[in-house]
RNA sequence: GGUCUGGUAGUUCAGUUGGUUAGAAUACCUGCCUGUCACGCAGGGGGUCGCGGGUUCGAGUCCCGUCCAGACCGCCA
């Protein structure tokens, strides 16, 4: 037996028991006289005690040679101690040892194992076993698992199964680059791993399982970001005999019921924004809602006068900066160096200040008088001792660089509180997105989403005016669960598979499984699939997703602890069949 | 593919207009210490300044290239 207890357990109330503990050493105090050592594991700390009176010499000697993260396991009694330390649940007791027994020595780590740790987070990455002793990422770790408890349980109580799907699968056109894996046994030929299960929960409603879900790895191989890696967790939902609201409600019920477990946050109703009124009013499709700075459009007041910048702009538009009137001539053009950068990419911003006496004080007071200022304000909603910042440009840019500049003012003004939850429903989505690149529309969710029957007449005249019977789940800016109502007939998924540019034989080649199942009493049906990592993340606090996974990849997809990815040798690749081109 | 920031002791960092032997904290090692718990005190060891090239009497410092890491843009149905 190597252990009776935990080192997180024991208490005053256990004095004078005979107990055996087993851990990691976190530091040992060497008096001289006395050696103190705490011993740690997942539970918790205790700390042993080594005494010249009391404990045997050789005892005394072995523990003199204890270094930091040697494994040990030590017998002795629990007593009281003689200075207590309030800040630890087991901190009135201590061990009095009398056999030590060393079960493994250790080197010396790179990095402390203490929550304040001195290493950064490369070292850290390549020893993440040691990392995970920390209690901030022990303690992630196992957020993560109650989370993860609470949607299983959930979604059971409301009868839905978990059942689990392929992960060697088949590469599709469509979406993000596919992870592809060689297949030995048939010559030449490669699976693709999932970038969701997709497909496979809809044959499920085909199947009958009318209420499907899976806490499930999917793949796509992709740039990284500090939300994003390669391989990632979704809570994948899909349900029969449905419409959106149905969906809108059950998944409403799962988040209304995570926020109020896990962070004691009561959300009566969400709210609702289609993408159109979420576009014009955030400049953006999961708009942070825990803050105001709306977007006011100011054509109507900004142009038809000398300014030709505005006169020329497709849209004129403007936030109010709670506050920001007081900012320095410096400070603003920080600021509009700021939206200059390539990543945001704004040709520069006009500025007016809303002074505390009702006056305005702008960077175009040459073109426009006091009255078209204050209708500025009023369309923006800035009051006295605000900065109004003006952008302008090209619609679709103009608006992701104010979002941009909005989200970056918020942070900064500390309006982004991690312990606040506002969540919001984003409906009606577009069905077809126009790609520049490749020139034609492709689907903005996926090709198996429905567009709004009212909207079918569009798609050959206005394709991009089609909305499809799509939403968002979005939390305090992001975008943690996405979903639709999919297409159950084969000729309406026929139709989409016309438009997006497939030719009848390709969309046999990569769908017909899909389309053949559809003749055989396919139900109506939906679902939605949530950003395990990210909503485990954003409950947590936190807006890394990597704190949460417990051995994550780098910015650039290696896994640097086991220095993935890796060349394999000439013999693997001979029984592929595959030939390097390098 | 692009933009920006960084790379100096095991670790986290400082290092001035280019100028003597590259510092601090912490970790580590040794000794001391009669209740420690961020223990304390004394002493000690520890550096290819990411790598390559250039400018210069002289480069951690300036220039060019390159590699690595991080954030972001593109990308992510």
């Amino acid at each position: 037996m190597y252990r009776s207890h935990s080192c997180g357990e024991l208490r005053a109330s256990d004095i004078n028991k005979e107990i055996t503990l087993s851990g990691w050493v976190q530091k040992t105090r060497d008096k001289g006289f006395m050696i103190w050592v705490d011993l740690r594991d997942r539970y918790g700390i205790t700390q042993l005690i080594f005494d010249e009176q009391r404990t045997p010499k050789d005892v005394v000697e072995k523990a003199k040679t204890l270094g930091r993260e040697f494994v040990i396991q030590v017998t002795g009694t629990v007593i009281e101690r003689e200075s207590k330390n309030k800040n630890i649940p087991t901190g009135e007791i201590e061990i009095l040892v009398s056999k030590l027994t060393i079960l493994n020595e250790a080197l010396v780590p790179p990095f402390t194992i203490e929550d304040e740790t001195d290493g950064g987070e490369d070292i850290r990455m390549k020893y993440r076993y040691l990392d995970i002793r920390r209690n901030p990422v022990k303690n992630s770790l196992m957020f993560r698992h109650q989370v993860a408890m609470k949607v299983r349980n959930y979604l059971s109580q409301e009868d839905f199964i978990e059942i689990e799907t392929p992960y060697l699968i088949k590469s599709t056109p469509e979406g993000a680059r596919d992870f592809v894996v060689p297949s030995r046994m048939n010559e030449g030929q490669f699976y693709a791993l999932p970038q969701s299960p997709q497909t496979f929960k809809q044959l499920l409603m085909v199947g009958g399982m009318d209420k499907y879900f899976q806490i499930v790895k999917c793949f796509r191989d992709e740039d990284l970001r500090a939300d994003r890696q390669p391989e990632f967790t979704q809570i994948d939902c899909e349900m029969a005999f449905v419409e959106q609201e149905d969906i809108l409600t059950i998944f409403e019920g799962l988040t209304r019921h995570l926020l109020r477990d896990i962070k004691n946050v009561e959300i009566a109703d969400f709210p609702r924004m289609t993408y159109a009124e979420a576009m014009k009013t955030y400049g953006n499709d999961k708009p942070d809602i825990r803050f105001g700075m709306k977007f006011g459009e100011l054509n109507n007041v900004a142009q038809h006068k000398e300014f030709n910048v505005f006169n020329q702009a497709e849209l004129v538009v403007g936030i109010a900066v709670p506050g920001g009137a007081s900012y320095t001539r410096k400070e603003i053009d920080k600021l509009i160096d700021w939206v200059k950068r390539p990543q945001v990419g704004a040709l520069g911003m006009v500025y007016v200040k809303c002074n505390e006496d009702g006056t305005f004080k702008s960077s175009v007071d040459k073109f426009y008088d006091q009255e078209d200022l204050a209708n500025w304000a009023k369309a923006t909603g800035a009051k006295a001792g605000d900065l109004i910042c003006v952008l302008s440009g090209q619609t679709n840019k103009v608006r992701a660089q104010l979002s941009a500049l909005r989200m970056e003012l918020a942070e900064r003004l500390g309006l982004r509180n991690p312990e606040e939850f506002a969540p919001l429903w984003v409906v009606d989505f577009p069905l077809l997105e126009w790609d520049e690149e490749t020139e034609r529309y492709h689907a903005m969710h996926h090709p198996f989403t429905s567009p709004k029957p009212e909207d079918i007449a569009l798609l050959d005249s206005k394709p991009g005016d089609v909305r499809a019977n799509a939403y968002d789940l979005v939390l305090n800016g992001n975008e943690i669960g996405g979903g639709s109502i999919r297409i159950h007939d084969k000729e309406t998924q026929a139709l989409m598979f016309d438009h997006l540019g497939f030719t009848p034989e390709e969309a046999k080649a990569q769908f017909g499984f899909l389309m053949d199942a559809f003749q055989y009493g396919a139900p109506p049906h939906g679902g939605i699939a949530f950003g395990f990592d990210r909503l485990v993340a954003i409950l947590g606090g936190q807006e890394t997703i990597r704190d949460y996974i417990a051995f994550p990849k780098n910015n650039s997809g290696r896994d640097v602890m086991i220095d993935a990815p890796a060349n394999i040798d000439q013999e693997q690749l001979k029984e592929l069949n595959i030939k390097l081109d390098l």
